[in-house]
DNA sequence: GCCAACGTTGGC
DNA sequence: GCCAACGTTGGC
């Protein structure tokens, strides 16, 4: 099993929309970037674990855990017209973008903001406080992905 | 709202 | 294949 990052902005998609999917969950569509698209295709696995990252919010943090439930498929939005995520160069013939779906697991105790993931240096190699990263889709390491579980526990006690 | 960092596009 | 221009991401 392996470990991932994914970012979404609560105001177009977030944690509690998530849980709201329920157990079929829902597809990570509109990915728009190479690197992002090859996890899902080629790497992502229905079990993995994925830390829910919401950016763009004041302040960033991780709010749950989720987990992949299906695994990827063509991503409908790159077909719809009307679609912002829609891409001329992708047809059913010839998929150019896939989405995994991911349902949640459960929530943190108390959600991990990104200054604190800063602040900690057992944490200081993870891709998402490395300078210039901004993958929306990025892999974890197991400590990583459990030193995030252990300060959302930690930070639920205050 | 700003802007650094990065990815993509397209002319050549 | 190079690279300038442009668009996007996302923290601040």
């Amino acid at each position: 099993m392996r470990h991932w990052l994914m970012k979404s902005e609560p105001d177009a998609f977030s944690w509690d929309d998530l849980v709201r999917t329920g157990a079929q969950g829902e597809p990570w569509d509109g990915v728009r970037n190479y690197q992002a698209r090859n996890f899902m295709r080629d790497e992502m696995q229905v079990g993995d674990r994925v830390l829910f990252y919401h950016s763009n919010c004041q302040p960033p943090h991780v709010a749950g855990v989720a987990e992949v439930c299906h695994p990827a498929e063509p991503d409908l939005a790159a077909f719809d017209a009307e679609s912002p995520y829609h891409d001329p160069k992708s047809t059913p013939q010839n998929p150019r973008w896939v989405c995994v779906r991911v349902r949640a697991v459960e929530a943190l105790p108390a959600v991990v903001p990104l200054d604190a993931i800063r602040r900690n240096e057992r944490l200081a190699d993870m891709l998402l406080v490395r300078k210039g990263q901004r993958l929306s889709i990025q892999p974890v390491d197991p400590e990583h992905f459990d030193e995030i579980l252990r300060m959302a526990r930690e930070l639920a006690e205050d």
